[in-house]
DNA sequence: GACGATCATTCAAAATATAGAACATCGTTC
DNA sequence: GAACGATGTTCTATATTTTGAATGATCGTC
């Protein structure tokens, strides 16, 4: 899988303008889209510089800035007058890993998975229909292997599980139509043909992308069910195409069961 | 070492309070209040509870959380009302952690020497003199062991990293004596001795604490140079005291070897 | 070493987010 | 089953933040 950062950047500042209009705490949400502007920024900015690619006024961005150094969030280097990312949002990221059980619950499953199928095995939350996020993963550590990193994000509708949290969301056909056409695929299927896909992953209770989101991929994902409702989580296992073979169907088994076994620990369940 | 999460919690009405005010952008004060009161939370939490935790209005509390969850910072189960943390603090934090060098640099050198001595290992980054987060960690895995987690925060000038800080940083010493006073010690060492222990870390290169910060284990820690100036970083070994025994010394070369090594591959040194 | 340009910062007017009360909604108890 | 209590949400006047220009600092260039 492909790092999603550097997909195509639909200019901030419009969708920043916007909502900062809608919202009835801008200063927050100008605050967020400063946050993910440095974190996508090789170096430390300035003011001028953030404030121009985000369409904000230089000063009222000085105060957002220098609210969230205060908070330790953004860190401040009185002498280049730069700012970046500051140690802060770890400490955040540690509360929420702790606060889901599933993130310790997933790793020991994901790492017996990965060792013994040899590939990268990946726990994944959905986050609404807009995106998934890498909450978990483990990799076997022997030869190539497809790589990414906890807290990547990826669309939510994307490759095996876009189609599990499809096919197990029950949203109204018009929304993934709409949310479908936005999705890029290496090689994009039809949308008659997912979603006859999305009825064979309820079937089985699994979903299979072969080379569809990443040529010579194979990735297959399972829901996990923590309450009733529609699945949050799914555990994900990508390998080189070629490699699997045949033992594929010993994975997708497998995968299955890890996942019953998680969502039974979760208290979730059909 | 405990987990400092679970120390002293002086009622963040007033702390939240004093620094909204302050604030040229109070939003984001109280949007890093909540999202840290929702970190600390076992348990998700309404509007109401929130609002009276922090001593903020429920109704712009609602606003700031309605704005969070529109960022994917907190998540809302719109059954319940509840809202938690959400999983787009994971992103920053990855973000984070891509960014700087140190981090991705450490992890060989904390794998190795944790596997050489068969004890934990960490990265710290020091965020001036009010904390120090643990960015990286490694252990042997083999017997028991003192554990953290990487997000940790600990007070600064806290145990032998503490004591590379103020000893490298050049800092008031009137400064590090008010902060000084505020530090929980199991055994706490008196000012003056302190004060000696610090010229005598300058003169080493490297701090020990045996026991002091916590009874029974030996903290070792060695500074690292990203430039010039304070060091911001620092490499940390925490063994049993018993279980060292006569390695302690071997340890300690090892420790700044590597420190020194780390500070040659980030462009600093002395 | 002085000039110019760029950037960070400050300041007072104006738009607007906030506070507190009123309203609506939910779950509980009698 | 109805009334109560508590909680979430909306509404509007006002105190505040935001704005955009003016000031001050800093860097690179001539």
């Amino acid at each position: 899988m492909a790092d999603p950062v550097t997909l195509p950047t639909p200019s901030p500042v419009r969708k920043v303008a916007r909502a900062v209009k809608d919202s009835k705490a801008p200063a927050i949400t100008r605050a967020a889209a400063i946050l993910r502007l440095l974190g996508r920024s090789e170096r430390p900015l300035g003011v001028q510089a953030i404030a121009k690619e985000l369409g904000l006024v230089p000063s009222t961005c000085l105060y957002v800035l220098r609210a969230l150094a205060e908070e330790e969030l953004v860190s401040f280097d009185p002498d280049t007058k730069r700012y970046a990312l500051e140690a802060g949002v770890l400490t955040l990221a540690r509360h929420w890993l702790r606060r889901d059980p599933f993130n310790d619950l997933a790793q020991p499953h994901l790492d017996r998975l990965a060792a013994r199928f040899g590939l990268t095995m990946l726990g994944v939350q959905a986050v609404g229909l807009d995106h998934m996020i890498v909450v978990a993963m483990a990799q076997s550590g022997s030869g190539f292997q497809l790589s990414t990193q906890v807290g990547s994000r990826f669309p939510a509708l994307i490759s095996a599980t876009g189609r599990c949290i499809a096919a197990f969301g029950d949203y109204p056909v018009a929304e993934l139509k709409a949310r479908f056409d936005q999705l890029r695929w290496d090689d994009p299927p039809a949308f008659g043909d997912w979603m006859e896909q999305l009825r064979q992953t309820r079937e089985q209770g699994f979903a299979v992308d072969e080379g569809q989101y990443i040529a010579g991929a194979t990735v297959v994902s399972a829901p996990v069910w923590k309450g009733a409702g529609r699945p949050v989580h799914a555990l994900v296992a990508i390998g080189i195409g070629a490699a699997l073979g045949r033992e594929l169907g010993a994975l997708q088994a497998a995968l299955v069961e890890a996942a019953g076994t998680l969502s039974g620990q979760l208290g979730g369940g059909a």
